[in-house]
DNA sequence: ATAAAATTTCAATAATTATTGAAAGTTTAA
DNA sequence: TTAAACTTTCAATAATTATTGAAATTTTAT
């Protein structure tokens, strides 16, 4: 496998792994692109090497943007702007569970919490319905203080912290 | 909030929640439609109480049962079939987390595996490709590692185990 | 201040994904 | 073996989501 091909799957492959979590194909690419880049890219190179439009290059810049992963860069003697991404993928990491924790699992665990507060009146299905939620509302907020937990341990969380103890 | 309210936004907002761990919306409502039902349920009563055609629920169902979290009941007396969701949160935790590494983690991991193993030849950006896939294999991997061993401690996984070790 | 360069916005359109519903297929009871 | 009960399939359609491209806006150099 050459340099050109390698380079292609690794983008269509990012791209489609996008949904996983939670952005669409052209910001996931976008991002790969970003990532095995050696300098900045201009929107026009980004467009380009993709072949997607300038309006859609531009929308979805300013989303990675909002999500803190990607970040303008000012090239001197330019004056077009730049953009690169976080190259370390512990950080890179750390963002993206810190965001989808904050857009996805909160409001959820807020409804679960919600739900499983109604009155009991005593019924089978409403006990069945306060038994479930509660429970599922439990293991979201164990899961979502784990994973900002994890995400938190700046030096090697992974590998050093965790993983060890699970052996 | 009374019962039938509470039912509907459990159920939407599980629904809603599908994408995040990777199924349509239709599956994630009769999932949790099961998940709070005190008895099992037949295609019928899931198509009417959701409102969505028979094609649908039938198709959906399938699909519940190939992901291993609903599976079918006989119920004595009764011709046609019946359904029932895995009730434990724990369980259908480990079922998901089986399933989603499985049939998404799995084969990125391989294609990571492929394009950081292109030759090197010299040159900075075939370096930088290599360098960033192979580190975001390595996490990958980790992270897949992690979460099948979480998943795999039978009784009380999150709490008990890693959960205390990380306070 | 002017105008070229660059970026953003957003209505129109395309692409993708989900849903329907009716015909075909299967199972079961008598 | 028949026919009613039930389930599955899948082409057609609807709903949703992503993308384009050109006009409007903003920025920058002179």
């Amino acid at each position: 496998m050459q340099y050109q091909e390698a380079k292609e799957k690794f983008i269509s492959t990012w791209g489609s792994l996008g949904t996983l979590w939670g952005i669409n194909k052209a910001m996931a690419q976008i991002q790969a692109l970003l990532f095995i880049s050696t300098k900045p890219l201009s929107m026009e190179d980004i467009m380009i090497d993709l072949k997607i439009s300038r309006g859609n290059t531009s929308m979805n810049l300013r989303q990675l943007m909002d999500w803190g992963i990607v970040t303008k860069v000012l090239v001197s003697g330019e004056r077009k702007e730049f953009f690169t991404t976080e190259k370390d993928v512990q950080e890179l990491a750390r963002i993206i569970a810190k965001e989808r924790s904050r857009r996805e699992i909160k409001p959820v665990i807020k409804v679960l919490d919600e739900v499983s507060s109604i009155k009991n009146d005593g019924t089978e299905k409403t006990k069945e319905l306060i038994k479930q939620t509660k429970a599922l509302k439990e293991l979201t907020d164990d899961l979502d203080t784990l994973m900002n937990k994890l995400v938190n341990q700046k030096q090697n969380w992974l590998t050093k912290s965790v993983f060890k103890l699970m052996k």
